[in-house]
Parts: structure tokens; sequence; C-alpha cells
DNA sequence: CAGTGGTCTAGACCACGGA
DNA sequence: CCGTGGTCTAGACCACTGC
């Protein structure tokens, strides 16, 4: 299997620090070239690095060495910016943001009444400049009826919402698993269709009700759940 | 893109109830001629469902269609067998039980005394008799002395160690994240090297001192942690 | 033993990224 | 506009599975 061999010179690479975090490989015709080999097994070779998280496509852009995971609480509503090491730069980007009724694929989810409004919010993790996680909130529009007016100056949602989230924190509802990226999700988060991702969606209810969803997809590379 | 539209016909076949859960698909030769294509073009639409867990891979037998995820509780030591659903089987088999001196990878984890002993618990979780979890387990002798012995007769770890566990929740540190298989334990759940899986390790601490190391691979179609 | 999936070759074209 | 990664073709051989 000349790819593991492949896959174990590149390791060595990193490992000794002659490619680092954040750094492109070469391009795909030249690695297969130096490797003595085609295009088809160096990506397969490529494939694996990817899997375990030590390097990451970017769609279209090439291949890149990952930077170490970057650790993320799953039961404490925290923004992300507070567990970014002092090496890294972080950066939240809002995507979009509006009160809306709910549509099918929210109800499925939330069972809220008929005619009900919510915040529908979307927004982006980086970092390093490379977005990292793609995040959208459903939020019964009574929990918190400033929202959107405020996330049109900061994007801190979490912090906004904390008195809230703290009242509702007894009962919620966590689910870890990993998915394929598709369709938009997939394009911000620069990824090409079928990139594995940790999925995380946190629920929280009030009074039997949903009142409270996130859903994250994460890059694969780029955390560890905690 | 080609493989797009095959993926979106496999889905549909899955969704109309024509391919049930369990059931092995149709050749890679015999579908890649039945849409029109080669293998390699096939295969990449089997990748993307792959990735979305809505089919899984077993090493050189073939390609076969998921059931749902199983939920996996992972803030409690309770047996996997409480979770899963009457309408499936379930079956623990026991890889090696032994009790020795902890080695190197063993210490960079537990970071324990020298000459401290450990007992190494290998085992794996069968859904429907098919391997879906890997687990070691790394435990300082004295926490629980006769734990080998006991196994000998009986393969629900948790539940021998239950007592202890309890006493020791207080202090626990959990963590998730995505990993390519490789090695004997790629081999044990029957998947190729490089396939992605559910990472989750799980230690308990018992007056500073690691006392309970869990860490489990997951096929990750086959469950979601809650 | 037949057929399968795993691996590999040697090309090709296209659309997009970045200069 | 060049080079890149994404996609695809049409084969091939081998080791293994399951009969």
């Amino acid at each position: 299997m000349q790819y593991i061999e492949i896959k174990d010179s590149i390791v060595e690479q990193i490992g000794s620090g002659v490619l680092k975090a954040g750094q492109k490989l070469p391009s795909e015709r030249q690695l297969s070239e130096s490797f003595g080999t085609t295009r088809v097994t160096l990506r397969e070779a490529l494939s694996i690095l990817e899997a375990n998280g030590m390097i990451f496509r970017e769609d279209r852009r090439g291949w890149f060495i990952a930077s170490p995971r970057v650790c993320v609480p799953v039961n404490q509503f925290r923004e992300l910016s507070e567990f970014i090491p002092d090496s890294l730069s972080y950066q939240c980007e809002l995507v979009s943001a509006d009160t809306t009724m709910a549509s099918k694929a929210i109800n499925d989810i939330m069972a809220l009444p008929p005619f009900s409004k919510i915040h529908s919010v979307d927004l982006i993790h980086k970092i390093n400049d490379r977005p990292v996680g793609f995040v959208t909130y459903w939020i019964a529009e009574a929990v918190c009826t400033d929202l959107i007016r405020q996330l049109e100056t900061r994007c801190d949602l979490l912090n906004i919402m904390s008195p809230v989230l703290d009242l509702l924190e007894h009962s919620k509802q966590i689910s870890v698993m990993v998915k394929g990226l598709e369709g938009e999700i997939a394009v911000k988060l620069r990824a090409t269709a079928g990139t594995p991702c940790l999925f995380e969606r946190r629920i929280l209810y009030q009074e039997e009700q949903v009142a409270f969803v996130e859903t994250t997809y994460w890059r694969h590379d780029s955390v560890q759940l905690i």
C-alpha cells in the first residue's frame, strides 16, 4: 500500500517541523511527481491525513497543515473566544440575522404553536482567518425580543443571551455526531461537499417548550469538544 | 457533478424503502454499470453517503445501508446495552484483559508513579453482529483489584465498576473529536484505514491522580452522543 | 474458485483561485 | 491568464471473502 508510505512520509515532515501549521502543501501534481505516483494515489494518502485532522483542504485552494485542535466546551454556553489560545486569532462573522415565521425545518425540531415567530441567526467562527464553524441559532422571539437589534453592533450572541441561557440551563439536550458537509454550509466553510465534520446540537427548553436551538458544523480538524 | 446525481439517486432508493437498513448494496462494478460510469466516480458518490452515515463499508465485504444512529450517553457511566432499541441486538465482546505495568502510551495520559500497575481492558460493542465501537480501559489497579477475574464471566465493565465510578464521578474530563481509524482497531471494526470515526475519551480522577481512562472509537454512522 | 473490493496507472477536461 | 484542484475515463492487478 503505497499511499500508507506517502502518508507516513508526510507525517514525518510535519513531526520534524519542516511543515508548519497553516502552511500550504505543494500542488498535488508536484507531490505526486515527488513520490513517483499518480494524483489518485497521492490523494488517497492526503485523505487519510485529512481524516486524522493533520491536514485540511480548502475547496480549490489546496491542502494545508492543521493547527492543534481548539477545545470547545459543549456543556457550557460560553463564547468561543474565551477558549482560543493567545497564539491564534479569533473572529466571529455574522452571516444573517432576522426574525421570521418558523419554517418547516425549524418546526420539525422546535414544534412551535402556529404563527410563532423566531429569531434565526447564522454565524461563522474564524480562527486565523479560516472559517472553522458554522452556527445556526433558532430562538423563540419571546425569549429575547431585542436580539436582532443588538446583533447589529456585536456578534457575541451567547454573551448577549447569557442571562436567559442561565435560566434555561436546567433543561438542556445535547447531541453530537459526524455528518458530511453539503450545500451552502460547505461553501461557507470552504470545504468540498462530503467532507466529514463534527455536528453539535444544543437545545434548551422553557416550560416543556423548545426555546433555543443551536446547531454547529465544526471542521473536524479544528476542534475537540470537552 | 455526476456523483451528486448518483448519490441523490441512492438516497431516494433508501428513502423510498427499496433499500433497507443492514442490506448490502450491489457490487461496485454492477452499480457503476447501472449508472453508466466508472468505479472511481461511483465510489465518490458512495463516499459522500458514507460521510453522512447513510451507508457504511466493511473492509472487502462491500457497502451496506446504515441503521438509524443509537444514542450513547457521554455524561453517564451506563452500559450501552441500556440504550439499544428493542429492534436491534446487542453484544459485548471481550478482546483482552490483563494487569500489567503501565506502558509509555498509558503513562503519557495517566502520569502514574513508577512501577504502578494497571488493568488494561479492550472490548468491542456489537450491534446486530456488527462491531461499532472499540473501547480501551486503563484502570489503576488499586481502584478495583478484582476486576480482571470478574471479567472472566461477564463483560459489563461499567456495571462491575459502578460503585467506584459513582465515587469518582465528581471530577471527570470528557473529550470528543473525529479521528481516522488505523491498524488493529480499524481491523477489529472491519473498517479500512482512514475511515473517519467518532473518538471519545473519558477520564476520572481520584485525589488529583488519574484513576480511570476510557477511550472509544465509534463507527460514526452508528452512534450519536448525548 | 469466482467475484469482490482495495489499490494503482496514465491520462483527460473544466471551472475556479490568485496573480 | 496560468496553474490548480475537482471530476472523470478506461483500464489493470492483487488479496481477500464467501461459496
